[in-house]
DNA sequence: CGACTGCTTGAGTCTGCTCAATAAAGGTGG
DNA sequence: CCACCTTTATTGAGCAGACTCAAGCAGTCG
């Protein structure tokens, strides 16, 4: 486990799709610094706390008693940790790699609302996402294949955190581990490995190797394979 | 196709949750009849209304280009359909029997939202509820076999709709087929109705013929099911 | 350098799907 | 009210996508 000292001391959020409304809560708060699956929040727990994450990963997760479980989102910088909470959190939350966030106390952020509608307002929007994001996934999570969710995660890491590299190919980082992946698409880390395997055969993507991301070869290719799982007919372009 | 006539002319609501916020809604707006399987919106359509379900049951629900169908939720009686909504409706939604709502432009809903502090209050937690569904329901696509999806969707059931029968045991009405649960559950109808047939003979619940619900037999037993896909080791009680 | 964690790959299994045939209801029209 | 037709539920047989178990490898951290 790493001291704190040992990380940088950060204070920005790197998100692109940046919502200004969210920057008042620069000021209030304090930040946490979370080592790689350290918990930021256990489901149960009474949630007095929104978390703004800063920096790295956070996987919001539920789980079962005998073991099983499912990352119901990936929070990355920006994005806001706790928001549809009651009394207690609805799910836990860890780090899945170095990651800092502010965490801001939920009475604080009633104070500032009330006195600022534009916050208010991107807090519900921001919750209205929230929605839209978990509902597309239970199509996934209901009636895709393996093939079809693991090419819709990419695209969609590619939309939220994707870069365009020196060559101007997509690539997109993957901070989280396959085992993470396939908790979070239902699947086992074995079929994450082999679906990645298929998808780099079929000329769409290549793997960063050692295993930190992917670059898209062929976008087109994946926007097929993550809308019809059906296997291509011509493969190499 | 049922004329508008035949139906009865509703307008409450006999949901047992009933928030009494929205009440306010009961003025405005328009009343529309829903015969089975008839659509009240398609995904894509520009979202400009809010509905409130006054009797019957609405399914809102994703489907893919080549067929397959996503269920995301169930509304029953005080339901509000269309509030995760920004410019288009992210979801479709159809009657599933004979369906009443009350229809509300989202315009007015916003004027009495601003005038009425307890009604946005409502609505945000009406949101937050429907969030935390969606991402219970990812726990069970994701990693959850058919025996625990379908005790886990009898109990929810019995918790929104059920009702106590003469016998003083648990009976829960189910307007939907064995095709729509198991569009809601990620499962084919022949699992659906093969997983029921099981949860028979373990003496957990028993069907109503023809097929329009369940009466739980053994609570206890449903429950452990649900939580725990292990056949029960001592079925009957 | 050694131990650990994470990724890959293979073999075999199993849950739930598909396809199919039959039965049971429900709605329609004569 | 009955005969017909359509839709829904049941049940069986066979199949397949994804899982489990297992072994081996690579990369990382201490």
């Amino acid at each position: 486990m790493r001291v704190a000292a040992t990380y940088p001391i950060i204070d920005s959020v790197d998100a692109r799709a940046t919502d200004t409304a969210f920057d008042r809560l620069g000021a209030v708060g304090v930040i946490k610094y979370l080592a790689p699956h350290e918990s930021l929040a256990l489901e149960g727990d009474s949630a007095d706390r929104l978390h703004r994450v800063l920096s790295g990963t956070i996987a919001g997760y539920k789980a079962t008693a005998d073991g099983r479980r499912q990352i119901l989102a990936f929070f990355f910088p920006g994005d806001l940790v706790g928001l549809t909470v009651g009394e207690r959190y609805a799910y836990s939350a860890e780090a899945v790699d170095h990651a800092s966030v502010r965490s801001v106390p939920h009475v604080r952020l009633r104070e500032l609302a009330a006195q600022t509608p534009a916050l208010q307002e991107s807090l519900l929007s921001a919750l209205r996402r929230e929605v839209a994001a978990a509902q597309e996934r239970l199509l996934w999570l209901g009636r895709k294949t393996a093939r079809e969710r693991l090419a819709g995660f990419l695209l969609e890491c590619d939309g939220r955190i994707g870069q365009r590299d020196k060559d101007g190919r997509r690539s997109v980082p993957l901070p989280m581990s396959q085992l993470e992946i396939g908790d979070y698409l239902g699947l086992a880390s074995e079929t994450v490995s082999r679906t990645l395997a298929e998808l780099v055969r079929d000329g769409a993507i290549d793997i960063v190797r050692p295993f930190a991301g992917v670059i898209i070869r062929n976008h087109r290719h994946l926007e097929r394979a993550a809308d019809e799982g059906a296997p291509p007919v011509n493969a190499r372009v």
